[in-house]
DNA sequence: CTGGTAACCTGGCCGC
DNA sequence: TGCGGCCAGGTTACCA
C-alpha cells in the first residue's frame, strides 16, 4: 500500500493523533523491523520523550522528537499506522508499539516486515545519504526541473517513474494510473516521448498523487472513493478499460504484475 | 546505465 | 476443515 499518497495521509494522522504525547514505553513486537538500531537504545531515545511534528520524503516518514532527533519510517508493502485507546484494539499485525503517558497508542502495523524504523539526527542529510530524488509533489519541483530529470534516462518509462533515486514517491501502483492517465506505454524509451508527453506525464504525476491523498490513501475506502475514470478502480482480472471500454491487459514488469489499456496506451 | 531475477518476509485467499 | 500454491502497493544485491 504505502506509496507517496498513503504515507502523506500517514503523516497528517500520526501529526493529527500521536504529537505532544509523552511517550512512556515503546513495546518491540518484532525487533525485524529495527534498522540499524536495537531495540534498548530505540527505547533509551524515546522514553521520555514526545512527537513535535511530522515530515515526508518521498516513502519515507519522519517524525521529529522534542530533543531534536528523528524517528524514520518506511513502510515497506505492507505497513501503516494505527492509533488507538483500548488495548483490545490493537491490531493484530502490530511490530512495534509507542505507549503513551495519557494511555493511548501508536502501533507500526506491518504483515511482511518489511518496513523499516530507525533513529537519525537530521533528515536532510538522510535523504542527501539514501541518494533519494526529489519528492513527487514537492511545489519546488516544477515542469521545467522534470524534463531536465527525464532527458538523463535512456531506459523504460516505467522503471523511470519507480525508480526513488531519480524520483521519490511513485510505486507500481501509482505508476500504472499515472501512465494510464498520461496514455503512455510503461515500456515506452524515455527519449521517444515528446514534449508534449512528458508535460502531460508530469502533469498526471501531479494529478493522481494529489487525488489520491485527498480521497484517503492508505485507507480501505480509497478505491470506492477514486473517480471513476481511474484505473485504479479496475485493477482486477476481467475488468473493462473505463475510458474505451476495451480489456484491461495484465503484463510483468520486471517482477511486477502492470496493469494497463493496450488501446489507450499503445506500444510505441 | 538498464533491466531482470532472487531474496528478504508473512499471511490472506483460492481451489481441490 | 485442511493444505498447497500463488499473490501482494518495496528495496537491494547481483548478474547479463
Amino acid at each position: 500500500m504505502p506509496e507517496l499518497p498513503d504515507v502523506e495521509n500517514f503523516r497528517r494522522y500520526l501529526q493529527s493523533h500521536a504529537l505532544r504525547r509523552r511517550i512512556i514505553d515503546i513495546e518491540v513486537r518484532d525487533d525485524r523491523i529495527l534498522h540499524r538500531i536495537t531495540a534498548a537504545h530505540l527505547k533509551r531515545a524515546l522514553r521520555g520523550r514526545s512527537f513535535e511534528r511530522a515530515r515526508r520524503h518521498g516513502k519515507h516518514l519522519f517524525a521529529a522528537l522534542d530533543d531534536g532527533n528523528w524517528l524514520t519510517m518506511h513502510f515497506g508493502m505492507t505497513g501503516r499506522l494505527a492509533f488507538f485507546k483500548r488495548s483490545e484494539d490493537d491490531p493484530k499485525l502490530d511490530r512495534l508499539r509507542f505507549d503513551f503517558e495519557d494511555g493511548s497508542h501508536l502501533a507500526f502495523v506491518d504483515q511482511r516486515l518489511l518496513g523499516e524504523i530507525g533513529m537519525i539526527e537530521d533528515p536532510d542529510t538522510f535523504i542527501a545519504a539514501e541518494g533519494l530524488g526529489p519528492d513527487a509533489i514537492d511545489p519546488k519541483f516544477g515542469e521545467a526541473a522534470f524534463v531536465a530529470l527525464m532527458a538523463s534516462r535512456k531506459g523504460q518509462i516505467k522503471p523511470a517513474l519507480m525508480d526513488q533515486h531519480l524520483l521519490a514517491g511513485i510505486g507500481n501502483i501509482y505508476s500504472d494510473e499515472i501512465l494510464f492517465q498520461a496514455r503512455l506505454h510503461p515500456a515506452m524509451p524515455v527519449p521517444d516521448a515528446s514534449p508534449a508527453q512528458l508535460k502531460a506525464l508530469y502533469r498526471a504525476i501531479r494529478n493522481v498523487l494529489k487525488v489520491a491523498i485527498d480521497k484517503g490513501a492508505g485507507s480501505e475506502e480509497l478505491t470506492e472513493r477514486l473517480p471513476p475514470s481511474y484505473l485504479l478502480r479496475h485493477r482486477e482480472k476481467g475488468a473493462r478499460c473505463p475510458r474505451c471500454g476495451g480489456p484491461i491487459a495484465t503484463v510483468k514488469f520486471s517482477g511486477r504484475t502492470t496493469y494497463l489499456c493496450p488501446r489507450c496506451q499503445p506500444k510505441p
